[in-house]
RNA sequence: GCUGCCGUAGCUCAGUGGUAGAGCACUCCCUUGGUAAGGGAGAGGUCGACAGUUCAAUCCUGUCCGGCAGCACCA
């Protein structure tokens, strides 16, 4: 007998081996009915497993939250099973769940297309109409291996292969098609419903490696019914809508072109929100860190000695004199990838003494990577980039004290930016690594303890988190995750131990005892890539900036030629109080001026009219809103000043009160 | 870099084996209108680049460049 603990918590005895199905059909028909799967102990299973031992159960119907995944995995296998149907000779692979949907990877000569899509998405329906249920077998690794070579499946082959010895081979059935799988799958085809839909076709390494052969792989999204499906369509469209390559070109903030592929040509609105985050990072840094400014050119020996040009060769630029008659024209440099080698000569220049440690240089430096052709991605990922970089040399004593103060600084920047939601992870040894595993226990024990810190210190805010043997080749580092404002992740800043660069270099400070001692040396990031964070920035904010980092905080418009002079004075004022202010006078309409100023997402229009010019008012319109706000010049003056201070300012200045 | 798709006016996109079109934007003229497009006229393109096939290529083929979606990469 098993003892079963119902969500309710009444316990009820059944003979061993009773399955989960047997168990919903005794408690009533339309539960069995509605059944999908089991959970024992918080674990899902089949319905047809037969329970051994006591267990919490509960039955899960299709409507539970955790129903959705398995209609995902199930949605991939009618994939794979409605693939092979219409093209025959097509190997199946993978199919996995994954963030609001699924893919399955096929082998097939001719890669499937988008134009493939519509059929098999109704074959899909088809299988789904027939209701075949999933059956469940477990098979001997040879009897499982035999059959899918039979099949002429090799990449299956290899799949029975990879599975722990510990685990047995299952095969799931649905009619006469199966797969390898480890399960569960729900009681049948019909159950995955009809609200999914085939979204889009990409190449996919087998494996993820690049060395093996492309797979077709077909992407698809499933939910519990059509009104999530729906949404989920609808997020995508308001992704789309705020993706910041569009909303740069609309606002005019930017472009790319052909003869610079991955790197950025700012126009004066983008450059100045770019002037106002790096102003505002400057004004952060302010009495904490000093800013350096280190060569964009540097000789190749230099990144011999930093172990770039060993490790990221492939991904750096180089440069030479062009002329033919230089008598050195032999002589390589490297436009820098990275601002530390530059920093290290700076602290070596001159001796340091521990009494000069902490040391923090800081630098918006402009970076260039020959980033591979698919990386690059609008503002996102390019090839050159202004990081907001520093580098702190001090001593292993002050690391921990160094790192909470980096972390200080990241929170309290992302929230004046909105972003409240984070996540900090800790990145340890990687297996290709520089130094002793002495000093790598040392360094994670050390940030180890932080991370707790961190957590602590936040009152539950931060969520914490490790990734093993991700850490970069010279220490552990941390990296912030923060959430924009449609729930997706972004990871901006770091903070990187490192042992290894500063003794590379040569770099030490005369310790209290007289002795020569090789500083720790931290790097750290904030934004990260400027351009990036700017990236973030439209895309969070959908465009509507807060007024500070807008590029054009105010129009002032007139309706009619009359308030012209009127419409000047009030321009002359709002940038007199240091508000980036523009004039429009032309020879248009209202309705004209309001929906262009509108469309590219000026935050406040000021409308003048005759009776603005004769009241010594003005007619505020804010951007999103269809109704407006008369009020005095003055009071206009005094609100928009207030609103257009940077949130550290007003901080600041609350303090100063 | 790999796989697939794409490249026509500043932007969004039609189109054809016989050297091109629309809407918006732009310029000029008329209009002085109270909160998301007033009217008219005009200008604007070596159809991504280079080769090939053809009497003839923006269209077909190839190579390259660039972009998009994934994959891989990200010091």
């Amino acid at each position: 007998m098993v003892q079963l603990t119902f969500p309710d918590n009444s316990v009820r005895e059944f003979s061993a081996g009773v399955t989960g199905r047997e168990i919903a059909e005794g408690i009533s028909k339309s539960l069995a009915k509605k059944a999908v799967a089991v959970a024992l102990d918080g674990e899902l299973g089949d319905l047809s497993d037969r329970i051994e031992r006591d267990a919490k159960i509960e039955i899960v119907t299709r409507d539970d939250p955790r129903a959705l995944g398995l209609i995902r995995h199930d949605a991939a296998h009618v994939m794979a099973e409605a693939v092979q149907e219409l093209y025959p000779g097509t190997q199946v692979t993978i199919g996995p769940v994954i963030e609001n949907g699924f893919y399955y990877d096929f082998f097939r000569n001719q890669p499937f297309t988008l134009d493939d899509l519509p059929a098999i998405e109704a074959k899909m329906r088809e299988i789904i109409q027939r209701n075949a249920p999933f059956t469940k077998e477990v098979w001997s690794r040879d009897q499982a291996k035999s059959v899918f070579e039979k099949k002429g499946e090799a990449f299956k082959v290899e799949l029975v292969d990879a599975i722990p010895a510990d685990q047995d081979v299952k095969i799931y059935k649905q009619g006469d098609w199966f797969d390898l799988c480890r399960g569960p799958h729900m009681a049948s085809t019909g159950q995955i419903g009809s609200a999914f839909r085939l979204m889009r076709v990409a190449g996919a390494y087998w494996r993820g490696d690049p060395t093996k052969p492309m797979l077709s792989r077909i992407y698809g999204t499933a939910w519990h019914n059509e009104e999530e499906l729906k949404a989920y369509l609808h997020m995508l469209e308001e992704a789309e809508k705020r993706d910041h390559r569009r909303l740069g070109r609309e606002m005019d903030l930017f472009h790319f072109q052909e003869e610079g592929p991955g790197v950025v040509f700012w126009h004066p609105k983008g450059w100045t929100m770019f002037q106002e985050l790096v102003a505002y990072m400057r004004r952060r840094l302010r009495g904490t860190y000093q800013e350096v400014n280190a060569p964009q050119l540097l000789d190749k020996s230099l990144w011999e000695t930093s172990g770039h040009w060993q490790t990221f060769r492939e991904a750096m630029f180089k440069a030479q004199p062009a002329g033919d008659e230089i008598d050195d024209n032999d002589r390589v440099y490297a436009i820098k990838p990275m601002n530390c080698p530059g920093h290290i000569q700076i602290f070596k220049h001159g001796l340091k003494s521990y009494r000069d440690l902490p040391l923090r240089l800081a630098e918006f430096g402009a970076v260039h990577r020959y980033e591979p052709s698919g990386a690059l991605h609008g503002l996102m990922r390019v090839r050159g980039f202004t990081q907001d970089d520093a580098h702190i040399f001090c001593t292993e004593e002050q690391m921990a004290a160094e790192c909470l103060k980096i972390n200080d600084l990241i929170i309290s920047t992302y929230a004046d930016f909105g972003f409240t939601e984070m996540v900090v992870k800790l990145s340890t040894r990687p297996e290709k690594r520089v130094g002793t595993d002495e000093a790598w226990d040392h360094a994670e024990a050390v940030m180890m303890d932080v991370l707790k810190q961190i957590e602590a210190q936040s009152g539950g805010r931060i969520k914490t988190g490790i990734n093993p043997g991700e850490g970069a080749f010279y220490g552990p580092k941390f990296e912030y995750v923060l959430r924009d404002a449609i729930g997706r992740d972004w990871q901006c800043g770091t903070t990187q131990v490192d042992f290894n660069l500063p003794g590379r270099f040569g770099a030490y400070y005369i310790d209290k005892d007289g002795e020569k001692k090789t500083p720790v040396m931290i790097h750290r990031a904030i934004c990260g890539s400027m351009e990036r964070f700017l990236g973030i920035l439209i895309e969070n904010y959908a465009g509507h900036l807060p007024l500070w980092l807008a590029p054009t905080q105010v129009v002032v418009a007139t309706i009619t030629s009359d308030a012209d002079d009127y419409a000047a004075a009030v321009a002359e004022k709002l940038r007199r109080a240091g508000i980036r202010a523009d004039l429009d006078l032309r020879n248009e309409k209202i309705n004209y001026k309001v929906r262009e100023h509108s469309l590219v997402k000026v935050p406040v229009i000021l409308v003048c009219g005759k009776r603005e010019a004769e009241e010594g008012t003005v007619n505020v319109r804010r951007l999103g809103q269809k109704d407006q706000q008369s009020m005095s010049l003055t009071d206009a003056l005094v609100a928009l000043q207030e609103e257009a201070t940077p949130p550290d300012v007003k901080r600041l200045e609350a303090e100063a009160a």
